[in-house]
DNA sequence: GTCTATACTCTGATAGAC
DNA sequence: GTCTATCAGAGTATAGAC
């Protein structure tokens, strides 16, 4: 990958991965058009081409820095913190992200939902690996009776599903709970809650 | 909407329907094409315009039985019945939806994630009535101390959040697990025990 | 009722002027 | 470095033969 060099080519550049994943996020990769994206962007679309070689090569560059500050959340998971108050605070930093970057949490959904032919290398590699790591983390807690015991990828696969579906479903969220809510705030206390109850041994 | 009258003509909506299905589910409405609809169902690209009038409509047509297929558990939830067991009842068969129905949970992820746009309506409408309704079960059950007391509308989307994980995001639940596991067995009981420690009051 | 042929629009990408 | 013009191919949909 040969990147930019000057300003204006990175500012540029910024400029048309932020409206590709506006793009790519709502519509899947499939279903974005360059137009789209250079009307976002508002540039020319042989300007695009001219900063990425492909509609493909943008969707790349998303789901390579996308994946990274996914996983980061996990990775700082401390197998020497309190068991309950490190899994609580992964749980609330992984909210945090799903309201502040529902774009980011809507491109990868599409991208799994798909069954991830541009991801399969990534998911196969680092994110099971990582996975793999705290799992061992989280079933030494469980053994040494700290926390309930249950089965650990489920428990990180239940972390995920309930964070990032208040990103990925915050049309039918919304308009369930209708006017007068902060479903990300409810969502937090209520969560809270959950792994609490769920973890006492 | 006029539809099929003879034989041969609900074999073939059928066909259309079945591969419409598979392709919409895997790359959303505007990823999806006619072309490859086609492909799949085995007919000409005109004979699928035969029956249905427009793309937009055969998407319409599954997004209209889908939305049925998805409440129907949620509404056999019944108010007279022991309060965990009726919720652990909806669980599971929510769970069994997302293993027997995994195109159709994709294809109702899809349309949430790109904001609804052919869903507006019956969302705000007969989905949000229901939920209203199943609110006020739950709410009752808690003040009566049956189950934990907790924001009702919150435990259902976690039940959705949960069972719908495991269509969703199968490939990354079986990339992660690995082989030798069977992801929906293994998550009906943890989802049970999830639960039944949730609601205990 | 179903197919072949085709009209017409949109899409990703390139050429070449400035 | 950026734009206008444009290409080849794919996309939805229609006309008309059988």
């Amino acid at each position: 990958m040969s990147r930019p060099q000057t300003r204006i080519q990175q500012k540029n550049s910024e400029t048309i991965l932020e409206a590709a994943l506006e793009v790519f996020s709502t519509h899947g990769f499939r279903g974005a058009t360059l137009d789209q994206i250079a009307e976002v962007a508002g540039l020319s679309k042989p300007n695009l081409i001219y900063y990425f070689p492909s509609k493909e090569a943008m969707h790349q560059a998303l789901l390579t820095r996308l994946l990274d500050t996914w996983l980061d959340p996990l990775r700082e998971m401390d197998p020497d913190g309190e068991p309950v108050t490190e899994i609580l605070r992964y749980v609330r930093r992984k909210l945090e992200l799903s309201r502040d970057y529902p774009r980011e949490s809507r491109l990868f959904a599409n991208e799994i939902l798909q069954g991830a032919p541009r991801m399969q290398a990534a998911i196969a590699g680092d994110l099971t690996a990582l996975v793999a790591a705290k799992s061992a983390v989280l079933r030494h807690w469980m053994e040494a009776g700290r926390i309930a015991r249950l089965p650990p990828e489920h428990l990180i696969f239940s972390i995920w599903a309930l964070t990032q579906h208040y990103a990925d479903f915050d049309v039918q969220v919304r308009a369930v709970l209708g006017e007068g809510h902060d479903p990300f705030a409810e969502a937090g206390d209520y969560l809270d809650t959950l792994f609490r109850k769920l973890l006492a041994p």
